[in-house]
DNA sequence: GGCACTTGCATAGCGCGCTATTCTTCTGTT
DNA sequence: AACAGAAGAATAGCGCGCTATGCAAGTGCC
């Protein structure tokens, strides 16, 4: 006796979902920075610096878990946008140190509320614990798949 | 008495996690599907296709929820690539119907496979409540933020 | 019938992810 | 010291999101 596999549909696939979501979550963030500025991927480059200024690209690729070109592309529209300075790394002739403006650094409370504001809007719907559940599972499919990248 | 707010942290952060999910979701099906000459976009749009032939631009705008200028691109490369082709709709000269070649019908199955692998891997180390759990979880946010989207 | 409005689609231009390539600057081995 | 290989970064080129426009074909109202 043999079963009928079940269709591949796009509500039932979490890789569907988790792309449909994410589309969401970044339309949503960005229309809350664009006030201030700020792309998406740029406010999540600032998170890092905010964090410990003067990194450099590499430092920020692993950090962040995008290929070296995507972050120097971003990093060129930051300089472009007056968000960062770049200098030579003192030790290594090769690497650059990045630096926030004055800019950068007093984006940080507005932007970080407005991502906030976007989080919480996304969850309002779900109850303390399901956000934990949730924030979770995604943490344990990422690590999965991160897992296996080159192994 | 002031309550000290919780600092705004990538592994915290619900839409930073969305991103990072879909980009190694993206990533994962991109491998998969790159030997059969697809796409990750043209996938989704194949999904839709080879349940309904004949679909116009505008009803694949709606059942993929992307933008009509991201749907006419992914159109344009799909024509180029010789999955699909387009002639005028019978019944509304502004309109295209959107056919599928027999390549294209042919890779039903080795793609949906393909995504399915891929979707398995990524949950493998989630139990299967767990799997259930997380899919519900994130169909529940996608609608609180496609229902806010202009209201 | 004619004119305004709407609607389906195409195009331009941009952000941001990716791979592949190239250049320069270390670094380690001999 | 010299040379091979590794490592940091820039660039080209593409997929695929988005907004903003423009155009041609339908629709409705007078």
């Amino acid at each position: 006796m043999t079963f009928k596999k079940t269709a591949f549909t796009k509500t039932t696939s979490a890789g569907y979902l988790a792309n449909h979501m994410a589309r969401l979550f970044g339309h949503g963030l960005h229309r809350r920075i664009q006030p201030l500025g700020l792309a998406p991927a740029q406010f999540m480059t600032l998170l890092e610096l905010w964090g410990e200024d003067g990194l450099t690209q590499k430092q920020l690729v692993e950090r962040l878990d995008v290929e070296q070109a995507t972050m120097a592309n971003t990093l060129r529209r930051m300089e472009r946008d007056g968000l960062i300075t770049r200098c030579p790394h003192p030790d290594d002739g090769r690497a650059h140190q990045t630096w926030l403006t004055p800019t950068a650094r007093n984006l940080r409370e507005a932007a970080t509320a407005a991502a906030q504001a976007q989080n919480d809007h996304a969850l309002s719907d779900l109850s303390e614990d399901e956000r934990g559940v949730l924030l979770d599972l995604m943490r344990r499919v990422v690590r999965t798949m991160k897992d296996s990248e080159d192994g």
